[in-house]
DNA sequence: GATGAATGAGTTTTCATTCAT
DNA sequence: CATGAATGAAAACTCATTCAT
């Protein structure tokens, strides 16, 4: 049991080690060398936990985000408006603090969008699947709250939409000023329509 | 005297003949023997027209857009509702006509998030205001045949970020199962807020 | 007649257009393209004067050769006394006025050096009895002039490996600091053994 | 266990396995791939121990400096009196059984007046001033031992520089016939200034 | 289990030379 | 005569993966 425990150890700091390489030169350009010195260990260790270098990166993303998600929990539990919360829910695309993890999640999209494989696939639905719920849960709270109309929830789930779409648009051209006005506005416009007066 | 060539028509030669090599191996698994054996080459003569792979698939892209924008005017073209030329305007997240284009463009995309330069930014932001003006165009039209209230302008600009958005989801997770559905869904919604009854 | 003088004008043109390059890049890094563009032929052009680069090489050494040869002539002419004359022949090696022939000349002997052939033998030969007879005759002067010693012919020709060798030290190694002052200091030592009281 | 691998000795064998290639072909006209053949390896392995070609032939001159000072010692400690001892410590430029460290030296030095870089300057004037320190030992020597005048310290130094450039006249002119003579005559004429009679 | 030395297939890139016009 | 487009051989260099210890 303690073996397992630590080999599942082992494989996070093989891949947390990885996370400052990625952030210096891009995913495509680290190799399993670098990987393996950063984790202070030999390079055929590197094979003995993972089959190859898509896995580490993937390990990375996936307590990665866990650990963001648990900030992002206390974040949204320390506001007491529905409004407020979706914003927050929504400013990892342009915060500070995320944008490390936003650097990670743009290079990951683009693996998504080049050579998709099965686990991104079921991986980046669960992904998804969560934060709807989790927004689901949010509104939710908001209309027992009597804060929200009760079809709100028909009109929010598109901002997952937008807010992924400006924030590649921002990335990709010079079109995109200000993000975070840009995503603020469009909450606030739906809020407008969801808000009970 | 020299042969003279057309160098313009032939880098563009060059350009479309790795286009089908993109679709099937995908812009990171195809070498310049590849292209230049694709345009009946040596391999040396790539080299005289571009400077590297990048530049290539980016002439491609644009030889590629141009000819896209030629169809969809046409399209729009034969379409009289402002309603249905929106939704014209965004199929080629969906439309099967335009599959092979979509394809390249994601692969593109997936570029430009990995490794973004100035020349891409460039080209990205100019294809965004293009696009931008046209869809204005097509709105402005639809006031002034009394079809759409005049403050349609300021309603329609997020469908931009929305399409873009539930297409990257679309194909990276499968969560999105009915994607012109939902595309058209969102313009439908807007276009009730838009329309004069 | 006047085709023949032309065809030898170009071959000094092509060579002489190549001299910049050489000084910016280095024999080993400009390409026959350069120098077509340089001279403003096209490539298969200087083919029809020169069978490979070294002889374009050749021929630019050959030409400032017999410049620097007229130029040494002249500034020899407005010296009086063999002493100062023997100092401004070898000042080849460190006058500013000589530089961008000395950097040709370094070139030109790294290639003698590492692969020589008969042309350039016979050409460095010629070089060297063309420029002893010259020493050897202001050193002749000298003697009649009742300025030095006749057995002075004797010592002067170590002279020329002494200048060569430092030189070439110079540029090697940084412990030659003041080059001028190591040859004039040889050149002193010996016209203090040479010169009549 | 890993292999245990000496590093410092691989790099060594590696060296020494392109000495042959470098005397046949010169340091220009040989490939990785060759210098792998050689020494029995992978290309890839040459690019472990080494980061480019010109490493490798920096390592073998030092190999071969290092041998040919030990013998060059063993040769003098045999002789007795001082003009032998410089005459063959110069030795180096004719004698046979220097042949090949000489033509490696020669191809180094095109190299050096061609592009020299930071280590290669330093490297050769490290060598430069230890054999400087050396010849000074055995003057002081003849110095002490009544030999030599004490003033035959400043004559002597001239040597060097004379005998490098008499090489380089050699190898690349045909106007040096009897370099031997050319040495030993220069070094018998500074003798009968500087010994005591 | 861990290691890291060894590898060679694969890729990019260069450029002297040719030759059709 | 002049040209410059086309070439492909040849070279440097990379790196994921293997495997003997």
């Amino acid at each position: 049991m303690a073996i397992i425990v630590d080999k599942e150890q082992k494989k996070r700091d093989i891949a947390l080690g990885t996370k400052q390489l990625i952030l210096n030169d891009g995913i495509n350009n680290i190799t399993i060398s670098q990987i393996a010195k950063a984790a202070n260990i030999g390079k055929g260790t590197v094979y003995e936990y993972f089959k190859n270098k898509d896995e580490i990166v993937f390990e990375l993303v996936e307590i990665l985000m866990q650990e963001h998600n648990k900030q992002k929990e206390a974040r949204l539990n320390k506001l007491t408006s529905t409004r407020e919360k979706v914003k927050s829910f929504f400013s990892f695309f342009y915060v500070d603090e995320d944008k490390e993890l936003r650097e990670i999640y743009k290079q990951f999209t683009a693996i998504a969008l080049s050579s998709i494989n099965e686990d991104m696939l079921n991986f980046q639905t669960e992904c998804y699947i969560l934060y709807e719920k989790w927004m689901q849960n949010i509104i939710d709270e908001g209309i027992k709250n009597n804060e929200l109309k009760p079809r709100a929830k028909n009109l929010i789930m598109g901002i997952f939409a937008f807010t992924q779409g400006v924030f590649i648009m921002s990335v990709t051209t010079n079109a995109i000023k200000n993000l975070q006005q840009k995503i603020d506005t469009q909450i606030d416009i739906l809020f407008d329509l969801m808000e009970k007066k």
